[in-house]
DNA sequence: ATAAACCTGAGTAAAATAGTCAAGTATCAT
DNA sequence: ATGATACTTGACTATTTTACTCAGGTTTAT
């Protein structure tokens, strides 16, 4: 059970996003250099993070990203959702009529992946970024 | 974020182990008709069980597979750690002193990630195999 | 004009996953 | 005794996923 690199990436750099962003445009260059993160794969999250209208581009010299709603708007499940970082317990799901393996009964452990499920999205759907800001502000070493 | 099949199938089995088990152990050829589940990768899996002492095992003809402990007594916890399904959600854990990547501080995002490995831990170390067999016999379809 | 920065799609090496295969050993029913 | 059942172990491998890189653009402020 792990979280991708895509998911957390898109997390951080968004998360440094929200913290520098004034008036200004950031740049993915600059996120770069304080996240550690490719540029490349960078452009390819933030290519992610556009189209599901989490942040708007600038482009050109000065250009850069800003956030497209507030950071108290902006819940982890949708940034995950964007980057296609699902939460995925179980493959049993689509067959909603049968139940799993093409048997008639769920399988066995069925309702607990359910439940386990809801038990992380509930965790995404109250986080917004802004959490992750203040929260970081606060408890800095 | 997703569980490996490796995890999915230790429960799965341990399930329907706990169900069936009576005086008799339960070969993992019918736990392997019953739940779909690749013999041979069976074996792999209680192989490791049994080295965590969750299982016990019974050789010959009418062998098969025993709990070591009562169902109540068997976390989930207890069953990913014994097939190396660990929980991951970030890279910077070891790096105690300093901060992740290097840096003198911790990455903006580090307390979100420690937070949501605590939450999906105390998920799994709540719940047992009991659970999960009383629950589905209660909610059979 | 030109450099900074966004934009796009294809390609790819490495790692993880989900198994299979082969060759045993132990035990019980008969 | 012996044959069938079932556990035991370790090596091997195909597939998939991940985490990028690369190569070429386009846009726009200066």
């Amino acid at each position: 059970m792990k979280l991708t690199s895509k998911g957390r990436y898109a997390v951080m750099a968004l998360a440094d996003l929200a913290r520098f962003d004034n008036i200004n445009p950031v740049s993915l260059r600059d996120i770069s250099l304080r996240q550690g993160i490719s540029l490349d794969y960078l452009e390819q999250i933030f290519s992610k993070l556009r189209k599901k209208e989490i942040v708007q581009s600038v482009r050109g010299i000065q250009g850069g990203y800003i956030l497209n709603k507030k950071a108290k708007e902006i819940k982890l499940n949708n940034i995950f959702d964007a980057v296609d970082e699902k939460v995925k317990t179980v493959k049993c799901k689509k067959e909603s009529k049968k139940g799993c393996n093409g048997k008639l009964t769920k399988c066995l452990t069925h309702n607990l992946w359910d439940e386990l499920e809801n038990h992380i999205n509930n965790f995404f759907n109250e986080k917004s970024l802004e959490d992750l800001v203040k929260d970081n502000s606060e408890k800095r070493i």
